[in-house]
DNA sequence: CGATCGCTGTTAAACGATTAACAGTTAAAC
DNA sequence: GTTTAACTGTTAATCGTTTAACAGCGATCG
């Protein structure tokens, strides 16, 4: 029966070649005779052959290991980043290890810890919040890595993927002003993640600069039904708003679970702007107006940047890769009187990017599952 | 500095014992005196040790990986599956590396043999189609694994886990026949999925034998935006059903903005029943009434199965673990005039499952994240 | 014609951990 | 006082690959 796993020795001798002949019909690094070849996969087929992965690895030194390290994979704009990943690294021959840190530091650590000991070829990583853990700096010149969201994009000590979150911020706080709205709440879930940061202050800065004043910014933490009570708590006390800008896609839940409770309609009451653009957004009555962040193109420009890293060493400088989001356009912002706002002229920055603004899309993304 | 990942070798060097005396200081398996423990431990940190993994496993045979596949790691209720594993193994000193089919048989068959190829301590599989892939019957007798979700509850090769799909189909028809709905379709994603194929059963032949005729099933596959298309046809060529059941969080989402798009009001016009409980779900104005699978409970049987399966070796007998849905009530469902009907008599069978059916249950669920 | 090269194949030494077998030391037992 | 047992530590073989070094053998070259 063959029942214990054939080792490429077993295989050798059945061929009647060596072990480096075995060898290398399956790793392709010496031509073999074509005859010899078959022989050899023909004895790997009968004895039901498969290499030893870490046998190879510990000789080769090479490994075919990705790391991947998410706060949460119950997150969809995590897993699918994940997803993605998977896919590309499967078809370059790699296998991917995951590992999720619940947002917590400490396990983020030891996950990262458990990750490095594969000595995998390279890691992709999303913090879980701002500061770097440890380990990762401790490797940082040693391990090709690329990290993911969660960073700020200025001291990066890695390569880095990002959305331009202060952009994002500013182009949900302006099709808000250009629908006439003034009274805006910023439903955020925490600062201390810099795009999160980032999209709060490119909102509240816009805001600020058209109506004179600085929007209300409520923390509503990353776990749903917190982050209702929250958020329902705050309208107990203050009227409901007239609109909100949701920063994440739980807070958007949070935010519509506590409007429904409330029995506030969408737009007619309050309107919403979303982010990250997921298909239960759009499958609704009043669909949602969201920013929806290319999750695809992250994940595979991290890919590219990692697959960049592997072959060319870890000496390169560290360069940060911006992507841009989008918005698009449904039911859940309300339009109190379309006064577009002067360009606001002047300022030749802010001219720039109210040319990158007009960032509408339309269809649905068929990026999105 | 010390670039160059030191070996035991190193650090048994410089700690002045043996790499015997370093081996068990981190494997535990013999004691070592404190003292010396201190210094290997003082020494490893020093030099930044790390076991690794690959030599490790290579001669010791054991193996601390955990493979698991899923067709879809984008899909919610397997992402939430991977990540509950993750953790459950993290803790018992396992990695987890994970592989996703795309719900394409030839993808699951090379992926699985790329996850074979890691030798990995226990294997779980969510097998993309009714038919179980021949590398998994191959090594079935020596790799513990188990099963999950999509497989036949009787014939299995290995250990499974899986909800009480029959069950959970007739749950939701009888919700449905209790408030006076009859016109109802149920719209599936793919009949070869043997959960899908069970719960379609289920609820048809309730409806059946409640009302006398079966009622119209739709296939509408697992692409959201195509099922939306057929479903919005489909609706196009008769009238909008009085209700529907949607077996599947996709065909949910398809039914959905169908509806949305034909701007049929829910629970007015349409009733519907939904699959798979997500917080999306709760967070409208009419929230969704819907079955919700116990995803924590799958992944944690499963993973107690896959212990059991590798502390006990691989030939006790085969063991099926049905778990039971339950019912979420929340507003798509209009009530048509309560009139409940007479408890099915005479059949004893359908009195054990009416009583079985009162499954209803309150709160937002707590684990659904 | 001898030297050189290209092509294929083999031999044998690693890679870095684990672990069976063994050995030294001290304490308890008889 | 010798035996036994309990601890604790070391030596060295070994896991299944990869790969540098080498070897055989036509063909090509100068």
């Amino acid at each position: 029966m063959a029942a214990k796993k054939p080792s490429i020795r077993e295989v050798a001798a059945y061929a009647g070649v060596s072990t480096a002949t075995v060898s290398n019909v399956f790793s392709g690094r010496k031509p073999v005779n074509d005859e010899l070849r078959k022989s050899v996969l023909a004895a790997a087929e009968h004895l039901g052959y498969r290499i030893d992965r870490a046998a190879s690895q510990l000789r080769s030194g090479r490994t075919r290991i990705i790391a991947v390290l998410v706060p949460d994979l119950t997150d969809t704009f995590f897993a699918t980043i994940v997803s993605r990943l998977e896919t590309q690294a499967f078809q370059e021959g790699y296998d991917v290890i995951v590992a999720s840190s619940h947002d917590d530091p400490s396990v983020e650590s030891s996950r990262l810890k458990a990750l490095l000991s594969w000595r995998p070829a390279g890691l992709i990583a999303v913090p879980c919040s701002s500061s770097i853990p440890a380990e990762l700096i401790e490797i940082e010149k040693t391990l090709p890595m690329v990290l993911v969201d969660r960073v700020a994009s200025e001291g990066a000590i890695a390569d880095t993927v990002t959305i331009d979150n202060r952009e994002a911020g500013e182009v949900a706080a302006s099709h808000l002003l250009e629908h006439g709205h003034r009274d805006i709440v910023i439903a955020v879930s925490d600062l201390d993640f810099p795009p999160i940061f980032e999209r709060a202050e490119g909102a509240a800065s816009l805001i600020a600069e058209r109506t004179g004043v600085r929007p209300v910014t409520l923390k509503l933490g990353s776990n749903m039904e917190m982050g209702a009570k929250t958020f329902s708590d705050w309208m107990e006390r203050n009227a409901p708003p007239g609109a909100v800008i949701a920063l994440t896609n739980v807070t958007t839940l949070s935010v519509l679970s506590a409007l429904a409770e409330h029995r506030i309609a969408i737009p007619d009451k309050t309107s919403i702007v979303a982010f990250d653009d997921y298909a239960w957004m759009a499958a609704r009555n009043t669909g949602l107006t969201a920013i929806r962040q290319p999750v695809d193109r992250i994940a595979e420009t991290a890919w590219k940047r990692l697959e960049l890293r592997m072959d060319k060493g870890t000496e390169a400088a560290v360069e940060p890769s911006v992507l841009k989001a989008s918005l698009v356009v449904r039911d859940s912002v309300r339009d109190l009187g379309s006064r577009k706002p002067d360009p606001v002229g002047g300022d030749a920055e802010a001219g720039a990017l109210a040319g990158e603004r007009v960032l509408a899309a339309s269809g649905q993304g068929q990026d999105i599952h």
